[in-house]
DNA sequence: TATGTGTTGTTGACTAGGAAACCACATTGA
DNA sequence: TCAATGTGGTTTCCTAGTCAACAACACATA
């Protein structure tokens, strides 16, 4: 007996273990493909959308601008985006796929798809479910919680 | 329609936005103690014992031997932990908190608690209970899964 | 007992991200 | 219209990890 809560009380804890399992797991399959987690994110951010503003990925993405501004220019040296000027505000630009990055896009959503149901296997159908209801909900409170900080 | 998967398809993708929200929310707080949340992970795992191996530390942290030298050296500059050689293995060594470090110990605990029902209380108890459990089932399949890479 | 092999911890090179300063441009209002 | 303020992106500095090479030591066995 310590008198003082343990880690494995804390649901966070368990919650990042957990995370950094699978993005771990899931961060060593796409490196065969020489992307990262952060590159493919974006990548398939773009992959249904005519050019995104880097702004806009920070805020979807949940990083900074700065971090953004880097993973973006490591895509621009892969050849797999591209920027374009937006016309109306000289000081903003639109990210969008290169061919080859929009071809390489699927590869790595099956990727994913696999790493995904991999790694779930060991739940029930139902324990996804919920497991899935409860990560939105938690998503869902920290937009909440993040307003009144910007 | 895109034809390929979306990211919020991916349970991974989910996990790792709501992890993020919350280590980096408890990152926050217990900057105010002027601690990392890796730091007081360690010393929380020093708390009850009187003194664990570097090389445990990292297995059971899910961290490189590397990264646990270079937090334990942080901990040492801090005041927070101290070394002691064994007797036994010439390499090797114990770490343990120092009277400082124990004193933090509780203090820090408290903020993670508080942390961890602010963050959870969006969900009901059931949804607490569930949670857990299916964290704790992939965390164990972590480790099923790591086994045969050693 | 001497040598090869394994193990413990440290170090250096590298990657990725956050925070904040900064630059260029946009917008607003006196 | 032009100064003040705001906004989009980049850059710099810093932190914290990985990986791989390494040094020091332990151990097994021939």
């Amino acid at each position: 007996m310590s008198g003082i809560s343990k880690l494995n009380d804390h649901t966070g804890y368990l919650l990042r273990m957990a995370s950094n399992a699978v993005s771990h797991e899931f961060a060593r399959k796409v490196a065969e493909e020489a992307v990262t987690v952060a590159e493919w994110s974006l990548m398939r951010m773009l992959y249904d959308t005519k050019g995104v503003a880097p702004n806009l990925l920070a805020e979807k993405m949940g990083m900074t601008k700065g971090a953004v501004s880097k993973l973006a220019e490591r895509l621009l040296a892969k050849g797999l985006i591209e920027r374009s000027d937006s016309q109306d505000d000289k000081r903003s630009h639109m990210l969008s796929l290169t061919a080859r990055g929009r071809t390489k896009t699927p590869v790595l959503a099956a990727i994913a798809d696999r790493n995904d149901s991999d790694f779930f296997a060991v739940l029930t159908p139902d324990e996804q479910g919920q497991f899935r209801n409860i990560l939105q909900k938690l998503i869902d409170k920290r937009l909440l919680v993040r307003r009144p900080i910007d």
